[in-house]
DNA sequence: CACAAAGTTCAAAGGTTCTTAAACTTCGCA
DNA sequence: TGCGAAGTTTAAGAACCTTTGAACTTTGTG
């Protein structure tokens, strides 16, 4: 159990989280990190979420154990995928942030873009092959046949990958009132 | 595009891969690297799919330019995997290999487990997080329903991936005779 | 405008994963 | 059994990705 960070025993004098609120945040950095996603952004949006208030860089920094420059660019991340929003509090001239709830949303856009950037390019390279094998002399036609069958091997995993994106996010509005 | 491997005009004395097959091999390593699985598992893969003829580790070796030791990791993998398998060769005291044809199974299993274990740690922590945070004195039970809304949501991804894994597997018993 | 606080950037450090190469083990055969 | 070839293991290091920290830029305020 790797990463924890929650308030030993001893009166620490660094403010730290309590175990629960940690438990939750590394939950969540777990699962957003298998998904391709760095597991900090899955705890800085947890802890946002958990925390109705809207919170400070400095206050992530703080409760996360994190850099400023980290803070920045994950929060950066975060508002460019729309998961998290900068607002302006009275009492403070710094921006803080909170968390948007549209969260596998978010997960299958980005699965399905970069899912379509790398099926693309494998679509054309095999169509290369494809066509540079067909102008080699003694060409097995069984092995045109075979580059063919990868295409659609290529072809068929977009298509699983869509519906997964799908299902996700019907799963998601069906229960909208829950999240 | 990286880890490109083709026949340069010059006539390079080691046996490399004509280019339409490296672009194949390729491919196939790139979209399995997307499924988390390595780069290599899925150039071998892929090589022993288009030579019908089973292959000796050594020919592995010098086609995709690995090593001793990556070829025995890799074939190792992929047999547990049930992807390859391992046969005698009348000719030869080496093992040959053979590439099965139950790819997309063979991604839906190994996922299916990875993310089965990963739920169920997540899943613990969560249960365990709430179970922290009730005990705690003036505890908002906003917050407690937030921690269980993040518990629905790890089961909703559970339940997505599943439909991912399941769709996958149809769809390639659908196209049995064409892979 | 000037200063301080907030926020961003990026080279370098730190981690993690993958690959290699050499030592080691197993196998087939005479 | 003994030898060489085949196959496996693993420690070292290469390659890759993430995070840090310090310099830099921007923003807000007196």
């Amino acid at each position: 159990m790797k990463g924890y960070n929650y308030r030993t025993t001893d009166n620490d004098p660094t403010t730290t989280l309590p175990l629960w609120e940690a438990l939750v945040t590394d939950a969540v950095g777990d699962v957003i990190e298998f998904w391709g996603f760095k597991r900090n952004h899955g705890r800085v949006w947890a802890l946002l979420y958990m925390r109705r208030q809207p919170m400070s860089s400095s206050e992530i920094q703080e409760a996360l154990d994190l850099s400023k420059g980290a803070v920045s660019m994950i929060t950066r991340d975060l508002e460019v995928w729309n998961v998290v929003s900068r607002v302006r509090q009275a009492t403070s001239s710094a921006w803080h942030f909170v968390a948007e709830v549209e969260f596998m949303q978010m997960i299958g856009q980005v699965l399905e873009q970069r899912e379509g950037q790398l099926i693309s390019r494998v679509a054309t390279d095999l169509k290369d092959a494809g066509r540079l094998a067909s102008e080699q002399e003694d060409m097995d036609p069984e092995t045109l046949e075979r580059i063919e069958r990868m295409r659609r091997l290529a072809g068929m995993m977009q298509q699983a990958l869509e519906i997964f994106t799908r299902t996700a996010q019907l799963d998601v509005s069906k229960t909208r009132d829950l999240l």
